[in-house]
DNA sequence: TCTGGGGTCCTAGGACCC
DNA sequence: TCTGGGGTCCTAGGACCC
């Protein structure tokens, strides 16, 4: 049996941790440059701010209810993911956690026989609360898909689950599944859900019981007959391995405000390709492909939300590289060459691809590699930037004024990696 | 004048996830 | 005035090979 372990309202719970004032009142969390609203607390839920909807348009609601709301501080989230992935790996046997995002992990749970899973599951749910702080759901059963299902249930009905849902019989499963609108399922989004109900098929039971031949014409090939298999309770979507290193990387950011002169889209993407050579080099991978990108402001007087046009460019390199300087150098002419100086910018990024393993990078008749020192000078800079935090080491072409910046007007403090801001109590 | 069959590799774009 | 960021996998179709 599988099961999928989920943080309630994660960031939520975060910033609640070191606020206990914000026990029971309304959180929400907003998305980067506060754009948008990523994270509420049940509190928030019931008031009816809308998940991802943009902050203006909730903020009427927001201030009328005093809701607390926050920046994303994603220094405080990713540390207490770790603490809450640690302690799972330090219950379970060697390689049967697998990391799925900041805060959710599959848990393979093939050695806990079945009778003992609720109880196991409870114990994992209790220890992690206890450990970290943090509340999780669980749900366990027999595939991926349906654990997920399991989860849902969990976290919708706490009081009744104690955030706890095995589906061990037949029967369980069958009724998780009735009580499961289709586009709740784990992999099927607007699009396809719109298509399902059009052919009548409105919960997770009505898929389960289609014809696999089926799911692979109308749900997009292998992904739907796999997606159709699990909910049969036939394992399709194995555990991964974890450190399964990226096949692209990317960094790419909103303004702070519209911005229109090309030595800030340079600075912003020169930035942006020093933290994408930074992810690239801690997975120790080198890429031979960067492609940059910038979206013009959209002119428009439609009410509904659209992105403006995307204007992309890559290049080649003839030597995979981690290198920030020589990363930076074709990154900032291709932002050069995508640059109209008649438009004003809202986006730009920076994305890593044609990634190798840096220790088998390979080599080319007319370029000799650049070899062990610029991957020293490298990871000197790394180290000092980690030590000392904030970029204290970075390139020239990044720029000092980042007129560009993301706004994050409400930022808490980072109480669990910075000493400077460590929680005080008097 | 006629123009096969079987394959690989790459890219763009769609759909999805949290 | 203001709508995130970072990923994955898959398919179709074109270019090219023998």
């Amino acid at each position: 049996m599988k099961a999928i372990v989920d943080c309630n309202s994660f960031y939520c719970s975060c910033e609640r941790l070191f606020r206990p004032d914000l026990q029971h009142r309304p959180v929400v969390v907003l998305s980067n440059n506060d754009g948008c609203i990523i994270s509420r607390s049940d509190e928030a839920k019931a008031l009816g701010v809308e998940m991802a909807g943009p902050y203006f348009k909730a903020k009427p609601l927001i201030e009328k209810h005093g809701v607390a709301t926050f920046s994303s501080n994603y220094n405080l989230y990713g540390d207490l993911s770790w603490r809450v992935m640690e302690t799972l790996r330090m219950l379970l046997p060697q390689n049967s956690v697998e990391v799925y995002s900041v805060d959710e992990c599959f848990l393979d749970l093939s050695h806990i026989p079945v009778g003992e899973l609720p109880a196991f599951a409870l114990h994992l749910r209790r220890t992690v609360e206890r450990w970290t702080g943090i509340q999780v759901s669980i749900g366990v059963a027999p595939t991926k898909v349906l654990s997920k299902v399991a989860n849902r249930l969990a976290k919708k009905h706490k009081k009744l689950t104690d955030c706890v849902l095995v589906l061990d019989t037949p029967r369980k499963t069958e009724q998780a599944l009735q009580r499961t609108p289709i586009e709740d399922v784990w992999g099927i989004g607007h699009q396809y859900s719109v298509k399902l109900r059009n052919s009548n098929i409105n919960n997770a039971y009505d898929l389960s019981i289609k014809d696999v031949n089926w799911a692979t014409k109308h749900l997009g090939g292998v992904t739907g007959a796999r997606l159709v298999r699990e909910l049969k309770g036939i394992e399709s979507i194995q555990m991964l391995d974890e450190l399964v290193n990226k096949k692209m990387i990317a960094t790419t950011r909103m303004f702070g405000s519209p911005v229109k002169d090309l030595k800030d889209i340079k600075e912003a993407i020169a930035t942006y390709t020093s933290r994408a050579a930074e992810k690239l080099r801690r997975q120790h991978s080198a890429a031979s492909t960067i492609s940059v990108f910038v979206v013009p402001r959209e002119q428009t007087n439609s009410t509904h939300f659209r992105h403006g046009p995307t204007i992309s460019s890559h290049i080649i390199l003839p030597l995979a590289t981690s290198c920030t300087h020589e990363l930076i150098k074709p990154a900032v002419s291709l932002a050069e060459r995508l640059y109209d100086h008649t438009k004003v910018y809202k986006k730009a990024g920076v994305m890593l691809s044609g990634i190798v393993p840096d220790s088998s990078i390979q080599g080319n008749l007319f370029n000799e590699p650049s070899g062990n020192r610029n991957r020293m000078l490298m990871s000197m800079i790394d180290n000092v930037n980690f030590a000392m935090r904030d970029d204290v080491l970075k390139f020239a072409a990044s720029g000092t004024t980042r007129n560009w910046k993301m706004r994050q007007e409400l930022r808490s403090p980072r109480y669990t990696t910075r000493w400077e801001e460590l929680y005080e109590i008097r």
